[in-house]
DNA sequence: GGATGTGAAGTAGTTCACAGCC
DNA sequence: GGCTGTGAACTACTTCACATCC
């Protein structure tokens, strides 16, 4: 057990989906110039109710202060801790199509110490060139070692090259295949699919949940607010 | 009320989820010639417990058939009208960085019948440029009439875009940028974030769960099965 | 006074287990 | 015999409401 881990209890999912929100808005705060935030201010810019900021928060340890709310800096360090963002990542990804590419130049998808350290491709056409400053290797070589994984393959290649991350010692892995992949207990997998997110918009689109509430959906756990119904 | 909604009742956000997956599964399994599907294959396959198909499935109304499961055919059609698949849908694109670019150009992208009618960036290098057989138009430029609009841009323009698509009666909204936004209710709103699924593996890695059920995570309510362990 | 942290209550989602139907 | 559909039980998550502490 880690020791991240000693101070904070077992964090629900919709938890741990959380606290990167709460410390990219805590990080603004205090670019801002402010000092402390509140639960409720929090959970305004979240998009969550307060009472949810709290408990999640509270999971962590010992970090507010009753009567002033949370110290901004302490609490961005603390999620850091929690989230183990103060040590480093290795991340290769194998799929240099159009979305692998992309992928890698985002300035969204690196956080603070993950690390690029090698991209795949089977395209001989592609493998080779260079790619955010990685020459282009091919899916033939062995993978580098790595604690984390991204698939941009087509879908039928997904389940390769899942169980080749897991042979190569690779536990974590985000998959943009539209594949449901099979790994053994112990691997982690997140799944980004565009396709089925639209298919939830069209879905709310058709059925229209009505005047109240129709708008409010839940992805990573946030709940879009109602703007102008909570104002 | 449309009348999908006549023959099944209001599914829950998670169940609607899950909807898609089946509908490619189903779709695979009649490409290998089968005729009929039952729970547990779906569930298997799906990553979910043959008891969760068979309830959100009974969400759909009469459907499956005792002792010999669903058929796939009905079944592919009936997930395609409750989701709202049957219509068509216009969807823009905002924001044509190394994203907005991949996204319309990726093969998963675009389902059935969602048609990309426009497309648009700020950059006065990339506006007049042709991206997926459209030209792209100026950030300034009314936006056109579509039902879905898809946020590309950085963090600090979203709320604009959002802001800019209620206006243009565009109430379901795919925003990939690391940004809250805020939507009158009635509009819907789902956020697909790179980084946070980076970090939600981080976590995972660093506060190992365990032996047991350490790497079965949820996302879109997939449970990523673990194969050794379930097989 | 003011905001946290948390039992208790409420709500949502999943899984069990089996009656019912083919 | 086999598999769906579903009450009932269970588990997970959220929200309320307030005692607690600064």
């Amino acid at each position: 057990m880690s020791s991240a881990l000693k101070r904070s209890k077992q964090l629900s999912e919709p938890t741990v989906a959380r606290l990167p929100i709460y410390q990219r808005i805590t990080d603004e705060w205090i670019r801002r110039g402010n000092i402390r935030i509140d639960s409720d201010t929090l959970g305004q810019l979240a998009g969550v109710q307060s009472a949810t900021v709290r408990r999640d928060l509270s999971g962590l340890g010992p970090l507010g202060t009753r009567g002033s709310g949370y110290e901004c800096i302490l609490l961005k360090s603390r999620i850091d801790e929690v989230l183990g963002l103060d040590k480093r990542y290795d991340i290769i990804v194998v799929g240099m199509g159009n979305l692998g590419r992309a992928l890698v130049n985002s300035r969204n998808f690196l956080t603070g110490n993950a690390r690029l350290v090698g991209v795949y491709d089977s395209d001989p056409a592609i493998v080779g060139t260079e790619v955010a400053g990685l020459v282009v290797r091919s899916i033939e070589e062995p993978l580098l070692p790595a604690t984390v994984g991204v698939i941009c393959t087509p879908a039928e290649f997904a389940q390769d090259v899942a169980d080749r991350l897991v042979a190569n010692n690779t536990h974590a892995m985000l998959n943009f295949a539209p594949k449901v992949v099979t790994v053994p207990i112990g691997t982690a997998v997140r799944y980004v699919d565009f396709s089925i997110e639209l298919q939830i918009l069209e879905y709310h689109l058709t059925n229209g949940t009505g005047p109240l509430g129709g708008g409010v959906l839940h992805t990573l756990g946030i709940t879009a607010p109602g703007a102008t119904a909570n104002a």
